[in-house]
DNA sequence: TTGATGATATGATAAGCATCATACTATGAA
DNA sequence: TTCATAGTATGATGCTTATCATATCATCAA
């Protein structure tokens, strides 16, 4: 190797990340390739000594942000010890104004569907992930803490996709305090 | 006129209707103008006499979308006459496997945030339609039924939308089984 | 200091697309 | 039956984009 040894691996990880974020920016086709190498301080002819093509760049960006997500989360898994905290955070107004910095799952819900089985696949897992998780954190009332996980999942992931999605602020607010309030009430451990 | 009356009209509608399960299928991104007049059956290059600019079309085609929705509730509003029902027909796997001819919320969602506003206005309108609809449907234990509502719509369109994304068909099945049974639930009279 | 080679840059190609200018055609009025 | 015109078709333009072939540069071993 005449570069440094790990000079190519930090490319890559750079050109994940860059992806990730202009993915949850601005969605998977607004996503170019010379964007990202831009990005990265790079021009666009040398993409492909890192990817075999854009969709394999696509699909490893979905699996690092669900990475990514889970590190965090497990980061701060000492500071959240309760649903409720994880329910704040989560179904928050700066949640909501950084998709390119937040979960992506409602950054992504309504298109990864079209995708090709392998990016969805890291839907599956991050989804998984999180849903164990969360489901060890339930409150004793709960008696199907799995299926309950799902469903906070489902709620919390709509909220902030919903509230991203109208272009009136009152009403944005609105849906994330309703759904953030909903979810306390069903899941605090009082 | 040397066409019939509403000969342009109806393109028009065919146009819009074809735009509108277009982007629920294939996303905003995937819907071409070529793509669209052809379903049609005309070429592409006739367009601009009946649209002034393919943004102008999505956008139109997004309020269509809405539109149809409410109608069709209004059509069946007679049948349903409780929570428990919409939610049985809303989050079921008919729904999540046919999204062309479903609800534009879950479809779009995660997208329309990055939309210009007048297409989003047609989400705010679409989605505060809905909310009263089901407001008037909660039951009496439910103390601030607008507020209920909303929360309903966030998971009840998070579930379908997570359904899709997912790529084992046990898990898509776990999803909505899961928000399903927490909504009915939730919001059943009983 | 030099050369080999891995990493990046330049430039080209081809496809897809929105948009527009212009030509044609079907239709109802005369 | 003929003509004016609304609606549609043909074809072109220019832009963006993914992809690839080839050239150049940076680094380490010798």
């Amino acid at each position: 190797m005449r570069y440094a040894a790990e000079h190519k691996d930090q490319t890559r990880s750079a050109l994940l990340k860059a992806a990730a974020e202009e993915m949850r920016a601005h969605g998977p086709d607004g996503v170019s390739v010379a964007a990202v190498m831009k990005r990265v301080g790079l021009t666009h002819g040398g993409f492909y000594a890192h990817f075999d093509s854009k969709d394999a760049l696509i699909a490893a960006a979905v699996g690092e942000m669900f990475v990514h997500a889970a590190r965090r989360r497990e980061k701060y898994a000492g500071s959240i010890t309760s649903i409720d905290g994880f329910i704040d955070s989560y179904v928050s107004a700066v949640h909501r104004d950084n998709p390119s910095r937040g979960c992506p799952i409602p950054a992504l819900m309504s298109e990864a569907g079209r995708w090709p089985k392998g990016a969805r696949k890291a839907f599956d897992e991050g989804i998984t992930r999180l849903a164990q998780r969360l489901a060890v954190l339930m409150p004793s009332h709960v008696t199907e803490p799995q299926a309950a996980a799902m469903s906070l999942i489902a709620e919390m992931a709509g909220a902030i996709a919903l509230s991203r999605s109208v272009a009136d602020a009152a009403l944005s607010d609105a849906l994330l305090d309703s759904s953030r309030a909903a979810l306390k009430q069903r899941f605090t451990s009082n």
